[in-house]
DNA sequence: AGTGGGCATGTAAGCGCTTACATCAACCAG
DNA sequence: CTGGTTGATGTAAGCGCTTACATGCCCACT
């Protein structure tokens, strides 16, 4: 019988950092050292020890080294869900900052839990930290939940004791993006979205109210919606059936919008000629649409790159930072408001 | 001096299974099974735990429970990117079953990554099994090296020896859309998109064929254009210059369809008067632009809980399929082929 | 030749859990 | 009473890594 010989074609495991020791005739120390990487270890012994690897098809296991090192180089994400671009755009931001610093990442969408406090609490098991999106689809009693167990950034929510927050700007760029829109002349304009479902939403609506008393002027009562297609639709509709009297929209983001401003447009409506429609986010379709959607573009990637950023700085043990940071917004004009 | 107190504002951690145990006065193995639940426990003991746990604010080490028992409870998800509403689907369907599978998803954008291999490699460490896109964007060698690492299943792409694949149905709904196009009296359609870029597309452009072989007419050459929307615009533009002759557009994704219909558009051309455009896909934009686009709609979100499903089927020890698993898709007749 | 200092490697002690097995008390039947 | 059950809990052996420290070797000096 010649001497046993591991076939390639094997599904690998089952290899330890003992088996390739072995194979390569070194200490596991040596095995971890090579791995690793940044050891003075010889040019002969580390070929020794990669050969071993590959032909044992050698997978180290994350948790033993998790464990030993005592940290998880993971950051979780929870997210209310994945609809729309602007979470994916958030994710995608955090994702890359994270990548660049070699953490993991694992992603929690609050829409797809029943119970989202066990969701959590076991994502907390296995991450050094956590980014929560501030959002009524996540009750404040989860972020706390969080925050005594592990380092919590909300984005585009709310600072507290023990959590940071990162946000866009909303109450100054709403406030500009009303005031252009009075400054149409327009004297009916209703708040389309709810104020109370999260901070973002709070103060785009502050926005609102702050342009019309800049202007002297009274500001209608919002228009509680929530802000889904399906929801604009039906508001469209009980618009066009006259339960609303008004001369303009401003919506509390794009698909809103934009599903208020087709279901008009289909009924006959012009926009903006008898209504002027505008929006938030700038999603891909605001571009599309004639006329172009008015609103406002966050830079969604570079907040979900905060995020990621400063959770790895609060891991690396750099003191909280006491208030949120804000990132700027720019007020995209297109046609929706009047504009030509 | 009174008796020491924890302070409930302290961050957390620390605390161990055993801190837990002597603090209840029990064994960590009490603590571990009343935690676990489902194991005989006296009432009073659970109590006494539960209590302490909750006054040390104990979060379990996910690390140390993964290397006991001996698995991660994680599934791993590498996706190109996350632009376009596809792959946000697509994930959200895979983290929702992983949800109720119980397992976590670590996700991986190769788009943000300058090593791949080493990024896949060190997601091997951390789940026990991965979905991988089949793209151009993640190349074959990315998608062998993980195989003989873990269990791996294709998403959108080909099985192989040791991976499986789950994909949409392409090639018949493609020869239904093309055919529906030609059976307008388009005589001369013109694929946009590239079949290299992945079986996805590929399988497009055969069906595109087909239906052209189905009615004894010969397809033009496929315009190999990558599915952006910064390639669909300049290919439009090279359209309108006269470099290229068609009276129909089937186009590998509606990211390429809307780009080149409402360039068109803007231009002066008629839409599907002079041009007749489809895509695939049918993203939320679709339904707003005016005509609405034409398109084929994809059980994106199954797809991805299918994905998962496997995954979980796999890594319970349930055997691996020869063959691809395949999802039907629809298609969904709007206006800019020609319709009314 | 003797000695000290690097360098390369090995030894072994954890990291915080799970779980098979051992123990022990309480109880019941004989 | 005694021995066998049963139910509740404890004991201790890993799981596969990292890393502080110990060891041993080779060579340059004196």
């Amino acid at each position: 019988m010649a001497k046993q010989q591991a076939s390639p074609e094997v599904k690998a495991s089952g290899a330890t950092i003992y088996s390739v020791a072995e194979r390569a005739g070194v200490s596991i120390a040596t095995v971890s050292r090579v791995l690793k990487g940044g050891a003075v270890v010889a040019e002969t012994t580390r070929q020794k020890v990669l050969t071993a690897v590959d032909e044992l098809g050698y997978v180290p296991l994350g948790a033993a080294r998790s464990l030993a090192v005592r940290h998880h180089e993971a950051h979780g994400l929870v997210l209310p869900e994945l609809a729309g671009p602007y979470y994916a755009e958030l994710l995608m931001g955090f994702e890359a900052r994270a990548a660049e610093l070699a953490q993991s990442v694992v992603l929690v969408l609050a829409g797809s839990r029943t119970d989202l406090p066990a969701a959590v609490r076991q994502l907390a098991t296995r991450v050094d930290a956590i980014a929560v999106l501030g959002s009524s689809a996540i009750p404040d009693s989860v972020v706390r939940l969080l925050r005594d167990m592990k380092p919590v950034v909300v984005i585009a929510g709310e600072a507290g004791v023990g959590v940071e927050a990162v946000a866009a700007e909303n109450l100054e760029s709403a406030r500009e993006l009303a005031g252009h829109v009075l400054d149409h002349g327009r004297r009916r304009v209703l708040f389309v979205g709810d104020p109370d479902s999260g901070p973002d939403h709070r103060d785009r609506h502050a926005g609102f109210v702050a342009a019309h008393r800049d202007r002297g002027l009274e500001p209608a009562d919002p228009v509680r919606v929530a802000p889904s297609e399906a929801d604009g639709t039906a508001f469209a509709r009980r618009l066009l059936r006259g339960e609303h009297e008004a001369d303009a929209l401003m919506c509390a983001n794009d698909e809103l919008a934009l599903s208020i401003m087709t279901t008009l447009q289909d009924a006959g409506r012009d926009v903006p000629g008898d209504l002027a429609v505008v929006g938030w986010d700038d999603v891909m379709t605001a571009r599309y649409v004639r006329p172009g959607l008015t609103t406002v573009r966050q830079p969604v990637q570079e907040l979900g790159a905060l995020a990621a950023n400063r959770l790895h700085e609060l891991v690396s043990g750099e003191p909280p930072l006491g208030h949120a940071q804000t990132l700027p917004t720019q007020l995209v004009v297109r046609s929706s408001c009047g504009c030509t």
